[in-house]
DNA sequence: TGCAATTTTCATTTTTTTTTGAAATCTTTG
DNA sequence: CAAAGATTTCAAAAAAAAATGAAAATTGCA
């Protein structure tokens, strides 16, 4: 270790504390949305990099393989959460986190979420049809297909609250 | 197969089609939860059952081990989705489903998300505070901060919305 | 265009999660 | 209160999900 003042080489080294936070923080983030390990901590590493990082860096600094970091910069592409940016003289992709992490959690929605609202609709009048239309009369049915229906409908309802929510300043 | 007119016990066999489509339909809706699929399985097969179900039942009929059968119905009854009835003259526990889905998410809410929002904070704090007071006050730091104390805020009133949604009528 | 660098794909391996099943525990009632 | 019934627990097995790594495909530069 040298006792000079610090080059932005050092600077770069630097607050290696602050990125194994990061990383633990965004691998449980990510946890939550159901995506792997990985993709959390490339996130992870990538939110407090001031500098873009290319995909073997990525997987050498996090000590995954070069098809985990492929993969889950995919992942992460797919959700708009990161940014690929050209270095001048350089081949490889560089990538950049997206800060805005409402840009994660639309696409997290529509990729994750709308599709299975959307089929759930017809998932519900399939079940209704297999029904005899003497059954389909009984209260008890009559309910549990009421509630089914309004679960469809909040669910329709919940996420255009939670896009707005997002985009709030 | 007799050509007699149905009896109650018929009626109780019945609806098979219903059963699978409804087992098909929360196995899928646990599954967006993080819910193992016997939970799914478990809660589809009561959701559309009048009459409540013993552990034995459920595990018969779903084709699960009684090991499975206890470990989910203990997950669902801790998300307060099933509810447990006397049945006269039978000493085991009989089970019904909770038919309102807010139950269910609240529970989901209080258990899964609420944990890991409270703790979001001290993170971030515990984060910060890794850093040293120089940069602190980079602005590259500074906009990160920021946007992660936003998401933990916005998190925090998220929920309190969803739950209201959830109440509505 | 051709070649070397980079990235993607995917069969295989590893890890993690879930299920099983049998033993241990708890419960009810004869 | 004994014992038969019912439930829970948990080590081991099975299944599912994720990571690896090498081959294939793609890319961009000389």
């Amino acid at each position: 270790m040298r006792a000079t003042s610090p080059t932005p080489a050092d600077t770069k080294e630097n607050n290696k504390s602050l990125e194994i936070e990061s990383i633990d923080f965004f691998v449980r983030l990510m946890g939550i949305l159901g995506m792997p390990r990985s993709v959390g901590e490339i996130y992870g590493l990538l939110y407090f990099s001031e500098e873009a990082l290319s995909m073997n860096k990525i997987s050498s600094r996090l000590g995954i393989s070069i098809g985990s970091a492929s993969q889950g910069l995919k992942t992460l592409k797919g959700l708009k959460a990161i940014k690929t940016t050209y270095i001048a003289g350089d081949r490889k992709d560089h990538y950049l986190a997206e800060i805005e992490f409402r840009k994660l959690f639309s696409s997290f929605i529509r990729d994750e979420i709308m599709p299975h609202l959307e089929s759930a609709n017809k998932r519900i009048s399939k079940m209704e049809n297999s029904l005899s239309s003497k059954d389909r009369k009984e209260e008890f049915y009559e309910i549990r297909f009421q509630k089914l229906k309004k679960l469809a409908k909040t669910g329709g309802r919940l996420l255009p609250v939670i896009s707005g929510i997002l985009n709030l300043k």
